[in-house]
DNA sequence: CTGAATCCATATGGATACTG
DNA sequence: CAGTATCCATATGGATTCAG
């Protein structure tokens, strides 16, 4: 660790080690468009494709079946196909899922305690901006 | 909050409020590619634009302005111009900008200690994929 | 029911050149 | 030094259609 900058995180040297690449690449997988909604909801347990599909208003069946199968390949969420007609596949966070559910949450928290100040922020400067041309 | 749902986390029930339009549109924001790794680079203190620059290494000039803008505009960093030649900004992050830095690095240690992890899922994954057809 | 495939619009982001 | 402006390639994601 270098001289005297303020580190009040273990991991914040890691993620400068190598620029934030490794970090990046799963980051931007974990941290997209819909991914920790998915996790979030699949923190009720078990639950099938159209479930999923209901509690999620405004995801499309498409980013649905996307997210899923890459939290499947990454090992954060476990697919059953159970063997009838109609086909029933289940859903259903790993270990390695449910432990991302406490960051994913914490940071989901930080945001929606922000919205107010965000958005008031965000009225000022564009207002701000307004007044300057 | 509905029947017996094991909800281990106090915003959970918020999360799923609007269906997480008003989450997500923050988010998205926040979970950016850029955003987290600018927000821990601030960590150590004041930095103007070219420190930045170089301690990133793999930003683009472009996306680190467009970064600080809205990270500005959120009201989560503050920007100082100070009046000599050549110029001097400096960055630096807000009260708001500093409590985003926990979750934020919670977040990021989670995907750090997970590398390995996945990284081995996606390959067995794809090795099944492979000899699927 | 659970997808996969296709089409298409928009967003994201890198490279480069230019400015005060 | 600290940007802005422009061009362009790729990624993302919605809508729709088809299939097992």
């Amino acid at each position: 660790m270098p001289e005297g900058v303020p580190m009040n995180f273990p991991h914040a040297c890691m993620i400068k080690g190598d620029g934030g690449r490794t970090l990046r690449r799963i980051l931007d997988q974990i941290c997209n468009k819909w991914t920790l909604l998915v996790v979030a909801t699949l923190d009720a347990g078990r639950l099938r494709f159209t479930d999923l599909h209901r509690q999620i208003p405004g995801i499309s069946q498409r980013m649905l079946t996307l997210t899923l199968r890459n939290l499947e390949r990454d090992g954060l969420v476990s697919r059953t196909v159970h063997a009838e007609v109609p086909p029933r596949v289940e859903y259903e966070l790993t270990p390695a899922g449910r432990s991302l559910l406490q960051p994913a949450l914490a940071l989901a928290g930080w945001a929606i305690e922000h919205v107010p100040q965000i958005e008031a922020s965000r009225e000022a400067y564009s207002e701000q901006r307004g007044r300057g041309h």
